[in-house]
DNA sequence: AATGAATGAGATTTCATTCAT
DNA sequence: CATGAATGAAATCTCATTCAT
């Protein structure tokens, strides 16, 4: 019991600090927030980060990492019972909004300091969320090759495309405190919606 | 002449100053630039800046608001001559895409230490860059009105879509040195299709 | 032990701060210290400075505060015993004095630093030297309640002149390496018998 | 005419720097002073300062040397038509006080910035002030050597306590905003009272 | 002689990281 | 393992002084 209590400790103690780094991160940014906040927050001592991350930068890696790691299972959970493109595309975007309500501090991390540093992510190859983004292109490809997405589009550019919408609705959710002024489902079926059919009022003969 | 050299030497410090932070900036990020990297690059001494400038923080602004708003001025003569919400959007985007490729450098900026700050979003208030986006929002429920856009899509999160949209496109372009994979004018074109078109294969009836 | 040490360490060196800033203080004057001389003589990283103080001025601040404090405890056990006013009026000059041979760097740093600017006396009102000095104020007026002390004469003028005076003859034998010129005690006692009785010649009746 | 005009221009010019740099450095101490601002008061360029003094410090230094002349010339010129010791100290002390009310920024530098560094003191023996002091020295001694002065009393002790004493009214009527709470003409009859005759009730035979 | 834009040395202060306890 | 006091490198910004015009 004991050896499994201090095993949850460490566990513990090194979980706190992820989640104090997300919370600190999400509110100041990367650069303005100081070691000591995250180990205030985290109710440990400032050298203690040390004993689990090599320094500042790794704690940052380390979110991206374990948070991205488990959005993305997450996802992939949501996708499984589904085979139909369009319905994957459709649940993607709920997920991804369900998420980011859940976890609004990630999130944040996530897109805005994700975009911060060039050299970050040069060095830094973050490829949970490579994988995250990877299944909107497989997904689309997929819809082209079964024939209900058109073949002209690029998938590469429709994957970041859609990407981005969802990136920035959620900044503007997120980050602007703008929440009062849509709720995310709604916003995930408008997106849904415009990507699927189309901006125009015109109806689809197909339908 | 000499007069007039005088004052291109002023102005020209001003400008080469703005100039050689945008590159700066674009290539380190705001937090990881150096004043005395500006300096170097603008080819004056460090102290030279304050001259101009009140601070740091005050050259990113700076940059914003006057970058901003040349941006600003050739999207609104790109888009004089059209009344066609749907014209409309496609210009913008191309418009968009062009600047980009004209100033990569200033759309890093733009784009990416823009969000980088909660603080300097909440404190300072870029209106250059609403104006430049209300232009969408504008587009979006002038064709509302005229009956080319569906009524069901809310313009405020159509109009964040379809720029998230195009600033992940912009993003990947300039950042992530995948400039090879794609050109920007194919990218508009792409973009503009599927938003006004969707990305089904159905074909409109109205076509 | 090891607890008393640590805790002598860590109030030694806030002390030994105070120390190193009164001497550098006294030798170059407030503006001309640098405060990593401070932080060489006290044998601590400039930083250590920074852990105690909240920057430099709170170190002349705290300098103030914390001599000037046991100034004013030593003045008031010195005087307790008297309850003569011309008695009191020659212990508070000895006694200022002596205490300005025992910390001639206080002595100058109170004395000098204190009038430098009139910022600093205005928007830090140095309570413990108007405590120090209104002891002298008290004194003349209950001489002159007891009517050993002309009514005549303002005591706010006199308590400045008195106070002037020593102070000058402080200044002349800190500042100035007078020292040579004149011993302490041999000043004090000049400056009391021409207060009191004057420095003419003739002879007072009372005698 | 006009090689008056351009000599009258030109220690106008000098004249104007010193007034400036009076001014500035009354208000906001010497370290305090930017050479701007002296130039802005005198309204002449920056760079024009460097034309009539070598350094910031010598503008300091010249007005010790021209000011303290000034004040030295009339004090002597105030002086010259008495010979009774105790009717110059008299008029010694009323002179300052009324060269202090006339020039009381001038006043201040002199008083303030000159206790400021030992180095300053060392380094540059201010001569003029010297004079001035002696002034009292020698009519002390006089005074001895007459017999109407006590002999008991060293006269560099009494010299320096009487123009400490003015020094230190000086100061408060000048930096410490206390004009309201005494006019000088009564402080100086007053400090030549208590000087001359003592603070104490008794009456002088000699009366 | 006068200007004032430009310089750059130097000062304060912050904060990631270390290491003795 | 954990601590947190101490470190000191590094960054921003100021301002006395210079010098081309």
């Amino acid at each position: 019991m004991s050896g499994s209590n201090s095993k949850n400790n460490k566990s513990d103690k090194r979980v706190r600090i992820i989640d104090a780094a997300v919370s600190v991160f999400a509110q100041k940014g990367y650069h303005l927030s100081r070691v000591s906040d995250i180990a205030k927050v985290a109710g440990v001592a400032d050298g203690t980060i040390y004993l689990y991350f090599r320094n500042k930068e790794d704690v940052l890696l380390s979110i991206f990492e374990e948070k991205m790691g488990i959005l993305l299972a997450e996802m992939r959970k949501a996708l499984q019972d589904t085979n139909d493109p369009l319905e994957k595309i459709r649940i993607y975007v709920h997920q991804h909004f369900i998420q980011l309500q859940k976890h609004p501090d990630i999130a944040k991390v996530l897109q805005v300091e994700l975009r911060q540093s060039q050299q970050f992510i040069n060095e830094y190859r973050p490829e949970k969320l490579w994988e995250y983004l990877e299944i909107l292109g497989d997904t689309i490809r997929e819809g082209q090759d079964l024939g209900v997405i058109r073949q002209d589009v690029d998938p590469f550019l429709l994957q970041w495309s859609l990407f981005g919408a969802l990136d920035e609705l959620a900044i503007q959710w997120v980050v602007a405190r703008k929440r009062e002024r849509f709720n995310l489902t709604q916003a995930a079926n408008q997106v849904t919606e415009i990507f699927i059919y189309g901006l125009t009022t015109t109806i689809k003969t197909g339908e």
